[in-house]
Formats: C-alpha cells, sequence, structure tokens
DNA sequence: ACAATAACTAGGAATTATTACTAGATAATA
DNA sequence: TATTATCTAGTAATAATTCCTAGTTATTGT
C-alpha cells in the first residue's frame, strides 16, 4: 500500500465528522482540499481503509455511509431528519446465548433503532 | 385499490417462502404463473404491499429483500451463505430505556446478528 | 350486459449508487 | 535519477430501482 495524498485526505474527511456521510457527502468535501479528485477515487479508497480496518461502513437505506468510528457500536436513526446518532448498547451475554441456541458464530451485533429524535417531540 | 392478479401472484410468491428473496427472485418465480410480468410490475407491487403492511422490506447489502413476516423479528446473517435466518429476541427494557436515556421516540429495533451459522462450522 | 373510467400492466427508458477500465501521473526504491 | 508498481482522473459499464406511456382491465352505474 503506497502512500497517496487522496486517500489521506479522505480519510481525514471521514474522520472529521459525526453525521456518517455518504460518499457523495465525502466526494463534495474531498473537493474542497483535492479540486480534481474524481468520484471514483473516493469510493475505491473508502473501499480499501475499510478493508484495513480504518473505517466502517454502514448500509443504511440501500446507500452505503461511513464512520470513522470502528468499534461496534450501534445506531439511533431518525425518520425526520434521516440523522444516525451512535449509541453503545452493552449485549451482555447475548453473544453467548446466540451461540448455544442456535449453533451460530457471532462476529458482531448489529442494531439499528428507528424511530424520531429528540429535535422532533414536541 | 382496484384488484390486480399480478399482485395477488407476488403476494403469493412472498408468502411462499422463507428465503427472504429478492425483487429478482420474486420476478422469476412469479414468471411460472405469470410468464410476462414485468419487472417494473414487481418492483411496484412490493413497494405497495410493503406500504399496505403486507409485507415487509429488509435492507441487507444494500439490496432490498422481502419478508411475508410483518412481525417485528430478528435476523442471523450467514457471511458463508448468505442466508437469513429469523429469530426473535426480547428486548425487555430496551426500549423505554432509550426513550428516557436519549428522548428517542422508538418505531423499531432492528437487530442483525452477522457471522456463522451451524451449516459452516464443523 | 355494457359503457365509462380510473387504476393497472408491459416494455422500455431513465436514474442512482457503485464498480471497472485505461492512459497517464506519482510514490517508493535502488 | 531511472525504474516500476501503484495510484489517479475521467469515463464507460453495471446493477438495482424507479419512471413513463400507450394500451389493458377491474369496477361501477345504468
Amino acid at each position: 500500500m503506497r502512500y497517496s495524498h487522496q486517500r489521506e485526505t479522505i480519510k481525514k474527511v471521514v474522520y472529521g465528522t459525526d453525521s456518517h456521510p455518504t460518499a457523495e457527502w465525502v466526494f463534495r468535501k474531498t473537493k474542497n482540499f483535492i479540486p480534481k479528485i474524481s468520484l471514483g477515487t473516493v469510493y475505491r479508497n473508502l473501499k480499501v481503509l475499510a478493508e484495513m480496518g480504518q473505517i466502517s461502513v454502514i448500509n443504511d437505506d440501500n446507500i452505503s455511509r461511513y464512520d470513522w468510528n470502528t468499534n461496534s457500536h450501534n445506531h439511533l436513526k431518525c425518520k425526520q431528519c434521516d440523522g444516525l446518532i451512535d449509541i453503545q448498547l452493552v449485549n451482555d451475554g447475548l453473544i453467548s446465548n446466540i451461540k448455544k441456541q442456535f449453533k451460530f458464530d457471532v462476529d458482531d451485533v448489529e442494531i439499528t433503532i428507528i424511530g424520531t429524535c429528540s429535535k422532533h417531540i414536541k
């Protein structure tokens, strides 16, 4: 893996937000630093960063969003503003339970809680 | 909403499997009954069936899959065979907890457990 | 039963997100 | 500094899904 200015900049952009941005958003932001960067470069580098474990990918409504937070965590998803909020739920016992009950080797537990965030509750 | 042979057939196809099929799969199966059905019709009707609450939509790796089971339930997703297995986890207290802790009105809790199913564990 | 009509369909074009390709640019190395 | 393997910009291709339109069909009133 060779150093690349593009990849470093893309990484900084993702690390600079909590908004779980899409590739398109990362592309627009990165253009502020590298105006001639191409969308394909953004996609390719988001993918390699994810493969290297430096960012994580979130699957949201059939589009990919990216997250600097690679620790296993969960999300509150607001239907009103479409925002994703990070939370940390403790699943003590859940994993070992699943393993016993279903003979299923657990790698990760994805929990997304859909609803309405405080901004939209009167 | 008018009766339509196509829609009824599509619904029966979805209700006839536990495999959480994609639109493409439903299209192929439905063609056995209505050879001239078009993919657009399948997509449109899957969407209206979901809007009517008669089927549910699962977002899996950026493609939509459909499920006759509209009760809130959870999934085990096997990385090896790409299968989805229905399970029912009890989240006693989780919802009210989230509501208190984050002032967030919960509509649904989506839990997908990623890993390896029994078929692939030696 | 029949005509009127609003909703539905097939077929194909359009759109959106993403990946693939390629000629030229650039980081690493000796 | 020359070599070279990796990377990028730009663009074409692909995949999933939605949109559009002329023709078809279920429904309703007569």
